[in-house]
DNA sequence: CGTCGTGATGGAACCGTTCCCATCCTAGCC
DNA sequence: GGCTAGGATGGGAACGGTTCCATCACGACG
């Protein structure tokens, strides 16, 4: 048994051992296995093993441009929904034979920027993006380049590619009908400004449609999350207003509910009597007060789609394909914080 | 402007438009632009402009062996504990001018050998790990390509590495130190089962010999944590029993403090009445009932240590220096949970 | 019995870099 | 003025694979 390679072995080595050529070792380890006689098949099994071979991905990848490698841009990698979307990805991939190089790019269109370059000298073979700037420059690059992408429920105007994520308009439409039917006649709607990422913007425009339609009095906040003190008063104010109708908050995403309970609970407001729908479930939203009531995205399959996508694309003609739109349907779970 | 480069730029088309040797572009771009003449280095930078050129990563680790990859091996990716330290190694990676190829194995130990084999092949130059099962075989053959090897806060007898954590004995000292200063006196330390984490093996240690010292009564739930009958009746028949001491429970880690929280709801128990203290400080903690009092990790520090480490490994003349540890203290945030 | 198809195998070019070494030029020195 | 040191530049061999194409043996076929 070697005890200290040091080196690791290569493929000539291998070839060597086995008495065989370079290319019938790269047969075999390239899924040509049939190719090659039982005989030398074996010899080349020793071989490897008694030298532990493992093939380079780096010089497999130069050659015929594959290097298994997909990347993905996240926003926010502390946003348990991006965790839980990057876990459906991440278990597609395996399907696939894929590993995942994945950048954080804590919400910062810089850095945004350098990944994207990172990744495209990696020549991953796809790209699933969750991004809040708009970094059209590099991803055009990315797409000549021929890379296939997909947008994680944010759709860039000018970039072909598809887009996987929720049916925002009626997520908000089950969260407006589930409020209404409780009785709750005043919202204020929570979200992040909008400007950046399309789904708030699809989610907050729904909003405004959806409480014209139904009759409902609403308003909207939308400010930095890090802005506490100002969070709290417009929730202050809200609840405060004259007027009989109940309140209620909705929350346009997991970090908005994380906020607004805070904020709820600085004030002393009681869950329930203060109605409270936050969109993105979390684990501890039972735990909180009577519980609250979350709109659930069905994260894995997301992510699971979003390899598909890619994978797809890939393997079709490329760019023969339109831009496709793949929409998943929020489901409601009632808590006791839309009990009166 | 190229409308359609299809094929990315390569260093020689940089270097035939820049009228220059690719030598010459391989220097401009490798960070030994000093070297080139100004005038050079002006057409070399206008050429690899108009063409968008980007150096192939594929390529470059190819020849000189660093492919400014590090691996990072995830247990859990939907523990915001292991999130949050990923995060700390991903800055840490970025001061370095490193990308961070993370793997989750989901806690299963055959995806674990398949993730290592996969970090191998591409040749990461440094490796975090914080696994669960022993591969110990694969990881040796990566000490012995020469990899460095960080555990994030578990030892593996075998393999030499360094290991960043918690100070797991302390943090229990301080854990039953608070929870004695508040009077419980009778103590369930929950935990997942221990045979295959060596923290966790270190905590409950630290546990028995912690409640001896201090005359506390003590019991131990080691069982998953999806057992959640199991769970239940464990700490139903510990609330239920004789005696007058008041109770509390210690969880050993994030997951366990969510399934207690849970159990107790479950079985209509008071905070602070029935005591309750985590390992991990998580987002919601404040937000359920009075509060849950937490022992925080110095999450990003940890992080960011493993990748120091990594790298002080890397320049040093290798396996001279011994294996380290490096451990970090946890800090109490007391909360309602353990206020009677 | 010569030809030919077929399956197993090997030789060698190529992928896009880095890096060693050679070459060229110019200024400085005796 | 010849020689040399040293800076700027380029040529070409790796790096560890993949892949096209040639070769070889062998049985079948006319």
């Amino acid at each position: 048994m070697p005890r200290s390679p040091r080196q690791r072995a290569t493929i000539l080595e291998v070839a060597r051992h086995a008495n065989a050529s370079k290319t019938s070792v790269s047969r075999y380890f390239g899924g040509e296995r049939e190719r090659l006689s039982r005989e030398l098949q074996d010899r080349i099994a020793e071989a490897a093993r008694r030298l532990s071979y493992r093939p380079n991905q780096m010089a497999r990848g130069l050659k015929g441009g594959r290097s298994r490698l997909l990347g993905m841009l996240v926003a926010d990698i502390r946003n348990p929904f991006s965790v839980a979307v990057m876990h459906g990805v991440e278990q597609a991939c395996r399907e696939h034979g894929l590993s995942l190089l994945v950048c954080n790019t804590d919400n910062d269109p810089a850095q945004e920027r350098a990944h994207l370059a990172l990744l495209a000298s990696y020549r991953v073979e796809g790209l699933v993006i969750n991004a809040a700037g708009s970094p059209d420059r590099e991803l055009q690059a990315l797409v000549d380049q021929g890379t296939p992408l997909v947008m994680l429920d944010r759709e860039l105007g000018e970039v072909e590619a598809e887009v996987v994520g929720l049916d925002n308009a009626r997520a908000l439409d089950l969260a407006l009908d589930h409020l209404q039917a409780r009785g709750y006649g005043e919202l204020l709607y929570l979200s992040e400004p909008p400007e950046l990422a399309s789904p708030r913007q699809a989610r907050l425009t729904r909003f405004h449609q959806g409480i014209a339609a139904r009759d409902l009095v609403g308003e909207v906040h939308c400010r930095p999350l890090g802005e506490r003190e100002a969070l709290n008063r417009a929730i202050g104010d809200f609840l405060a207003r004259p007027g009989t109708a109940p309140r209620a908050l909705l929350c346009a995403n997991g970090n908005a509910t994380l906020a607004a309970t805070r904020a709820l609970q600085a004030l002393g407001a009681r869950l329930g009597e203060t109605g409270l729908l936050g969109i993105d479930e979390l684990d501890w939203c039972a735990l909180v007060g009577p519980g609250i009531t979350t709109l659930a995205q069905p994260t894995e399959a997301i992510g699971r789609a979003a390899v598909e996508c890619l994978m797809r694309r890939r393997e079709a003609g490329d760019s023969t394909t339109p831009a496709r739109r793949v929409q998943f349907q929020a489901s409601l779970i009632p808590r006791g914080s839309t009990r009166r």
